[in-house]
DNA sequence: TATGAATGAGGTTTCATTCAT
DNA sequence: AATGAATGAAACCTCATTCAT
């Protein structure tokens, strides 16, 4: 069998996906905080499962916004090449809030102090916290907004302002965000 | 006969402020969702005393801040009267402020979308929104800030803000909420 | 105070009878495991003066019914001298499954086994069951029915068949009571 | 392949059999109330276990009962063909007198008005009222009893009969439900 | 490697009963 | 003697997590 193993990975790898994408329905449906229950049952597996490819609820949580957050870490150094850093920003800071508030309890996750959720804090900053402070920091070099933001609290506020967002008709978080944009600007 | 029974009453209302410190410093350590065991043993009584005063989780939660609510909202026409529109809601929302970050969990609770909320949610805004409102249309009736944002959004702005921001030292919502209303300002 | 003392038994007196009436009205409305505090409610007290006049709900029950049953174990003797013994024990019969359907809960409780309920039990077969077997001896004398009937098998019985009946629109008690004495007729 | 999972299969079976038992054991010795954690600890499961196998009480007193209540069901065709009707039926009835007096608590559950025990009468009364009415009417075809009785009710009242006579010496439901199919008789 | 049965801690709520006032 | 506040044992039900198969 010289390909056995090959297979396998494939098996595997196609298995993995259709963990996140159950995963990811189930979080869009019930919140991060669904049951694992419910999304084996979506992915038509174990639960055993679950825990066998991601074994805290974070690891899963990351795997399954990874590819969305790889995407908004990418696109600010394009942003930046193709508009004036303000510009670059705002359209930036769009696209993080479509994101926050497309996924339901995923910035209430992102806030949450509860344990278990470290690895996610930290994946997250690790990859977007940089990506932002460059945006802020070329916006300020530009004259186009104030200095002295801090990038982390700039992010979080971000973050808070998009909880809940998509469970209240009467709530918009874009308008929101965009007022304190504004109060950002010189 | 004034205090024609005074003991029992007395007792009562003794007991039951006990139970709102517990309650509060319960909800200081451990969010609004703790235990009502975990209160109860703070407050060294049974859990059905608590079920007695406060038959759901959102009465307790109301009475514990009642006061506070209650000064936020008296607060917002007294300084309508000692300062101009724009410095009033300053002061006003630094009260709010004050308030939600030092009650560990409410901001999160004030957002919360599970059942049973609904009543604090209720009391929040009845309490607080009218204020809100006042302190707002005054400040663009004095041309201080733009038209057109709605009351119920700038609140949950500021309330989102908020959440987490005690248990987080890299966090400072007072600072983020200042340039919130640097975006208002005209 | 030459009469203080009888002033205060009639009150006394008052007093027992408002826990009675109150008792009978929760027993109907919710059974005879309705709690204490509803009693208490009913009558207006505490439920502490219930424990003091009752201390055991057997006692309580035994109270609200007593003048029924001796009423009933009257009825008996007084039956017998105007018909024939086997009218007699029907129209007994009669109001003793009268009086049992129509006190919700009452019939079940004179079955159940839990403890506590001894004194009850004991309480009706003291004062009825020699009535009834007097009537049962006359109707077997008369050779109106046929002889070897246990009293306590066949008042048990009667109490069995009355158990839910007032919850039930499909089934009428007396009816079938009406079967099992025929089964009894010579 | 006709056992291509059989382990677990096997295994889970037998653990519903251990539940199945120990719920039976549990029931006689303390009624159809009796707590989950007592069946739980009877089978040495935890309470989970009962609750994945029985999500609701009903289903699992359905459960316990289920092999006796349908071999009564099949009983009664069965009597009336090597039999003659009045025969059958008496037979029948004492089977199923036989059944409800071996499980303590059983016939109380079954004239409970307790919301959750709807789908235990709905269940007993599809099995078995059916089989009754035929066994009653072939007997009042057959001129042997008399007609006009109501199926539900004449089972109803032999499970009132039945009712704690278990638990009570002086009590024989036999002898009383003789009684009753004696009333019948033309 | 995958499964999902089992575990059991953890939260809620209800009431019989006691006892300080 | 009366009150009703307080107690706390029980019972319920739900998952996160483990582990035998």
């Amino acid at each position: 069998m010289p390909d056995a193993r090959p297979r396998k990975r494939a098996d595997a790898r196609r298995n993995e996906q259709t963990l996140l994408d159950a995963a990811a329905a189930a979080f869009v449906a019930s919140g991060v905080d669904v049951p694992v229950r419910d999304i084996a049952a979506r992915a038509g597996v174990g639960m055993g499962t679950i825990y066998r490819h991601f074994p805290t609820r974070a690891d899963l949580i990351i795997a399954v916004y990874r590819h969305q957050v790889e995407a908004l870490a990418e696109a600010g150094p394009a942003l930046l090449e193709r508009h004036s850093p303000s510009v670059a920003l705002t359209q930036w800071v769009d696209q993080l809030v479509d994101f926050l508030v497309t996924k339901h309890g995923l910035a209430a996750a992102l806030q949450s102090e509860s344990a278990g959720f470290e690895a996610l804090h930290a994946y997250f900053l690790d990859r977007l916290l940089p990506v932002c402070a460059q945006l802020l920091d070329a916006a300020v070099e530009a004259g186009e907004i104030i200095s002295g933001t801090d990038t982390y609290e700039f992010m979080r506020a971000i973050g808070n302002l998009c909880v809940g967002a998509d469970a209240d008709d009467r709530y918009d978080a874009r308008r929101m965000i965009g007022v304190l944009l504004a109060g950002l600007r010189t």
